[in-house]
DNA sequence: CTGAAAGCGCTTACAG
DNA sequence: CTGAAAGCGCTTACAG
């Protein structure tokens, strides 16, 4: 268990830092009167010492570990993996999980702060984050108490300092394109989910990457994003794509539930997949499985990323630094029926 | 709630037992070196004054309730409705859930005592389980350190003293029964989930009360049970019904997942749905919405049963008497396509 | 068994 | 912005 690097108090980060007892308490509790560049070196000191208040310090030496996830509404199999690979490994390792369920766009508006207070004063640990986005000055409130934090695909690019998990998602989307391409495709779509979102910047590039390994220019009519992952943005961008003069013959959505509204669009239209369009998705959960046809789908491995992600964030509690600040695990395309050569 | 004398320290108990600040933490740690009367006294006035540690006083203030939550691995629409509901309210009420993911049918074999002493040295006021079973043995070891329990749902008869809330089952079982007697249909079969399940047995004997109403005889061979509410169950039941020598016209399952299985069933024989066979489903998740063709279900309101589940042991933790140790909230079944009066 | 004294870890109020 | 000084709440070591 943690390398409890017990020695870490005030006095001893003080002396570390070269200020007074004072000032370290000041950052602890962020009360104002500490330059920026005291404030930014006491707090990394903390964050290296492992400091604990006395009141965390009690439950942790307790025994149990016990951490915060922060998660969005549970309606994807997207979350589903993440949450069943979080909680299967919890339980294996009696972790106790306090999950809130707070809509991933809307975390950087929480006070961190106050946060992070009742997080180290209930003895919990450490926090986890699925797809939210956390500002750098967030992340710091709860570095500053000694708080390691572990992301899972947040939906902003996350502060450099900040530990997260995820899939390849460049190389995902690169099979997925070279999937289409080898198939004989040259008029290929990307319909991508939250613009800024880290992995679906990192999809779009896989794809722009096979466009350009098989020498087909790249069209801006074929690239779009939305403001999310959910059907809604796959309907809208199928729409937009499949009005244009020259459709195109072929989608990779940046979601499975991106990839079910193109479904529904072309089913609207009677244009038929695979036959007519050939569709990929991306997360390999259920729906890909079981919509008509059966999706082709980059597949994550989403219970291991979850539980990868917690044992990232037990390390960090532990002490230990990761071997890198970003670990992706591997995607797989598992094809289905809803790809095909394209006709004509 | 706590009347917090606020002013309580040390000092103050000591005064007011005429002893030394020293004595007085000496009882509170149960230190050696304090006469037994002594002991008592300052026990006594400790009480008295709602004494309570630093750690103790900075969680109380901070005034955060702390729950433990126990559900299955989340697979389906029914799980998530229900985790939603409760971690929707939870946030809108300031609560803290410890989310613990244990296989129903497990539950029993988990050491209460230990589980309900890791709850009360953390701070936690309370235990929801979702489709759990849970012993009397167990509900006793949570009651005996003052830990109210509400159950979800639960997996086996639960102890009376226990309270619980789900749907009005009974008549969700009618209603699915009376809208498919509506349609014509006499031969109705029944495929259930987990037997023993409180629910399953009020859906069945909603089902029964439907068919003698309409004075139909219910038949031992369209009734089947089970071991879970999974497809893998609506398989094997719509098999064993379909092979009758005379098949139903309908059958009322008793999950939408259930309903899944026999709606591949079905298309494997091709048999075809509503035209050959009507299929109810029971909970009114996404699954029976997506289903081609869509089913027929008898809704849940999951994410309300989650809430109110919550809100009656915040009830309860707050030494209020629930009205009633059972609540149920209104089913209300949807009519879709997988729904039709007989053919011939 | 009891408590004066010293000490620990932290915070607050304030002087520079 | 910074820290010496005083103080708070508690514990520990030890004298009586």
């Amino acid at each position: 268990m943690a390398t409890d690097r017990s020695g870490a108090n005030l006095a001893t980060i003080a002396a570390a830092a070269g200020v007074s007892v004072p000032t370290v308490s000041k950052v602890i509790n962020n009360r104002a009167g500490v330059s920026a560049g005291t404030r930014e070196r006491i707090q990394q000191l903390i964050a290296e010492a492992g400091y604990h208040s006395p009141q965390g310090r009690r439950v942790r030496t307790s025994g149990r570990t016990m951490i915060d996830l922060v998660i969005g509404e549970v309606k994807h199999g997207y979350a589903i993996g993440v949450l069943n690979g979080i909680l299967a490994y919890a339980h294996g390792s009696d972790i106790d999980v306090v999950v809130s369920s707070i809509e991933p766009a809307k975390f950087h508006l929480t006070d961190a702060d106050d946060w992070a207070d009742r997080m180290a004063d209930s003895g919990r640990q450490g926090l986890l984050a699925v797809t939210s986005q956390l500002t750098p000055s967030q992340h710091a409130a709860f570095t500053a108490r000694g708080l390691p934090v572990v992301v899972i695909d947040p939906l902003n690019t996350p502060p450099a300092d900040l530990t997260s998990v995820g899939a390849t998602n460049w190389a995902g989307g690169r099979a997925a394109t070279e999937h289409l391409i080898g198939l004989g495709h040259r008029r290929i779509a990307y319909l991508g989910g939250h613009e800024r979102a880290e992995c679906n910047q990192a999809r779009l590039h896989g794809y722009l990457a096979a466009l350009m390994s098989a020498e087909i220019p790249s069209t801006a009519d074929y690239i779009r994003s939305g403001s999310n992952f959910d059907r809604t943005t796959g309907l809208a961008g199928a729409r937009a794509v499949l009005d244009l003069p020259e459709p195109p013959t072929a989608i990779f959505a940046a979601s499975d539930t991106i990839a079910i509204g193109v479904l529904e669009e072309a089913r609207a239209r009677g244009i038929r997949v695979p036959e007519d369009l050939s569709i990929v998705g991306f997360d390999g959960t259920s729906v890909a499985e079981q919509s008509l046809p059966p999706l082709t789908s980059v597949a994550q491995p989403l219970q291991d990323i979850g539980a990868m992600a917690l044992r990232t964030l037990l390390h960090l509690i532990d002490g230990q630094r990761p071997p890198s600040p970003r670990v992706e695990l591997a995607t797989e395309l598992v094809v289905r029926g809803s790809t095909a050569p394209p006709q004509g």
